[in-house]
DNA sequence: AGAAAAACTTAATCTAGATTAAGAAATAAA
DNA sequence: TTTATTTCTTAATCTAGATTAAGTTTTTCT
């Protein structure tokens, strides 16, 4: 199970082998059924979670009470509130397992001793907040420049299983639409 | 001139006098007038650069020939096309100075060197990364969530004194509308 | 100071996507 | 294998914001 995350570590950087161990003995691990929370809106966000298997949504709700999507999490990310997480506040997310799942979690104090000393560690964490970087303002710029149409289609042909593996609804808000005109879309295009 | 960038780093983490000065000495001054480029679409971008003096914006152009602001930089904050300076890609943005400004650069080939060995440089640009993936979530979040109305005077709330700094045509872009749509808005606001 | 360029405003018209509502399919639960 | 719940579709109506176009004000340059 925890393979899967030093994979991961292994893919960007070259700790030494304590360095790593340091590392993976302070991750926990935790069976998440679908539709349960592994953060809920007023809450202390004290984890980071690496996914193993399944798949999350990160959704806060509006002043119209509808709930929106704002990211998806799958194998291999790292899904937390940084904003709960970094500052201590209480979030205004939740986070959702969409399917039956598992994750690799590790505590903001415990990680706050590892990053103290351990350059390998640091690095890893810094490429892969570079490469989020890049995802969210390619996301930007595209929520920008496309029309609903054209992001549907774009998300489509980049995740093409992905689509079929979460409820239309929640894409539609992912996208920022609704699911009636995601409906609209998908019958537009099969004739 | 120099010392703008090296107070930012101590304010977020401790590198001993070496480890800074090791930094510092691969840094480059260098001074825009106001409208001039330090990327254009289609380049490498090959440096990040720490603004101590000014205030840029990153655009870029859509289908049909339009600037689209993505972002906003000022003193004190990195800028760069992370996508462009990672994966030595041709950029499809460009970072121009909206007022005279004075940025200290630094190469993606000598930042690469100190990131090999340096723990507080590394623990530096991840917390600079943590807090950009906070302002980026939120950023989504507001225009998911916010009419064009309440991005203007969310925006203004926060940021005053900013928004007197550039013209009004590039926050309605950064804000996802049209300049037309802006003027409606303010005239709204005054009676 | 005067001309040119850049930035801003106003108003009429148009459209992508929201909203509302009701029914149909599909999944899950009992 | 029936009932309940969740998800998806269709269609009519509505609205925030886009587009177009023309005029005005402000800034920049010579």
């Amino acid at each position: 199970m925890i393979e899967s995350l030093k994979n991961h570590i292994l893919r960007f950087v070259n700790p030494s082998k304590k360095e790593i161990e340091d590392f993976l003995n302070i991750i926990e691990l935790e069976n998440i059924p679908a539709k349960h929370y592994i953060l809920k809106e007023g809450h202390y966000c004290n984890y980071n979670h690496f996914i193993v298997k399944g798949c999350f949504r990160s959704f806060f709700i509006n002043k119209k009470g509808i709930e929106k999507t704002i990211n998806f999490g799958i194998e291999d990310w790292w899904l937390t509130d940084f904003d709960s997480f970094m500052n201590r506040t209480q979030t205004q997310l939740n986070i959702q397992a969409t399917e039956d799942a598992i994750v690799l979690k590790v505590s903001k104090t415990k990680l706050d001793t590892i990053l103290q000393n351990s350059l390998e560690i640091n690095k890893y964490f810094r490429i892969i907040l570079e490469r989020v970087r890049i995802a969210d303002q390619r996301r930007i710029q595209y929520m920008f420049n496309l029309s609903g149409e054209e992001l549907y289609n774009t998300f489509y042909e980049y995740n093409p299983e992905f689509v079929q593996r979460i409820p239309q609804y929640m894409l539609a808000s992912y996208l920022g639409f609704t699911p009636e005109f995601l409906s609209k879309i998908r019958a537009k295009k099969h004739l």
